[in-house]
DNA sequence: AGCCTTATTATGATTTATTCAAAATAAGTG
DNA sequence: CACTTATTTTGAATAAATCATAATAAGGCT
């Protein structure tokens, strides 16, 4: 085991590479933390802690938050804030891609962008707004999975409740 | 001042027929958050606080919280996720509208669908991803408004960054 | 008008998400 | 191998939001 190397190798090549070529640093916990968040995608903060500590044991929360930063701010992640949730991060960046959420069991799904690719760069204002300079578009669809749509009401209790009132998940 | 009679009349008469049909009873601090946010949309929790309080000077941003998600949760209000701020919340529910947040200096403006209506509620899936039914997209423009791009760089301090990274405000 | 039921609000504490400052560590350069 | 400085760690602090329980008041009823 002198080169320990498991998990995608390429891969990580090709992190310390870019890394490298931004003047940053390569790091076992950017490493680590980069490999977590690929495999799998809109992990939050705690998720890919602790992901990551089946390879680095000690490594605690605040420092994967510190690794998340910079790594988003690099542009090797991209950070995703969800509504009712923690804000998660995927790899899959440089793409103009969106996301939708389950209202029912909160999963996450890369959605191709739905006007094609620069399109939604272009909004219509509303009357009496400024104009700006758009540099981005997230999109986030929010609707129920076909799983959800199986099981109508497993809720736990609402008597007089609506069925398609707030769902919090987590 | 028996009647106790100011700000719009018309809209408060308006909230409280649709609370009534809603099932919801009618309160001072409901119609106080519900004027709050209507004076100043895209309000946090802690805005909307600070203009009730002129009303209510007692009511604490514990309550505002309990409001706030009642009226949302009764569609009275719409709930926004900007990034880096806490959530805000604005009367314009039930069009289909969305929003631009500029990255200097955090103002909110409203946007009108950029598809039309109902075509961005049809995505084009990424392959291997489950459908969903989709219920809502709201759409987060990010860039520069006019203002912001004028002056270049009326930032506080920061000797070596690039000019356009992370902008925290609020 | 006044009582009563129950929704709503206040209170105080608690949890969760995130950031910060300072000390310890380790990448990469010469 | 040594040195500089980016990066990580550590421990604490803050911000945002939620929760359980007690207090209050809305609106129906008589």
């Amino acid at each position: 085991m002198t080169t320990g190397t498991h998990r995608s190798d390429a891969l990580e090549a090709q992190w310390s590479r870019a890394l490298h070529s931004l003047g940053r640093r390569v790091t076992r916990q950017r490493l680590a933390v980069l490999a977590a968040v690929e495999h799998s995608p809109h992990s939050t903060a705690d998720d890919a802690a602790a992901a990551v500590r089946a390879e680095l044991p000690h490594i605690t929360v605040q420092s994967v938050y510190v690794v998340l930063a910079d790594l988003t701010d690099a542009g090797l992640l991209r950070r995703i804030e969800t509504p009712h949730s923690p804000a998660r991060y995927e790899t899959r960046v440089g793409d103009n891609h969106h996301h939708a959420v389950c209202t029912g069991c909160g999963r996450i799904e890369d959605v191709d962008c739905a006007v094609g690719h620069a399109p939604c760069l272009t909004p219509s204002w509303a009357p009496g707004s400024g104009r700006m300079t758009i540099q981005i578009a997230e999109v986030m669809y929010q609707g129920l999975c076909d799983d959800c749509r199986d099981i109508p009401a497993q809720s736990t209790d609402h008597s007089t409740d609506s069925p398609q009132k707030e769902h919090h998940e987590r």
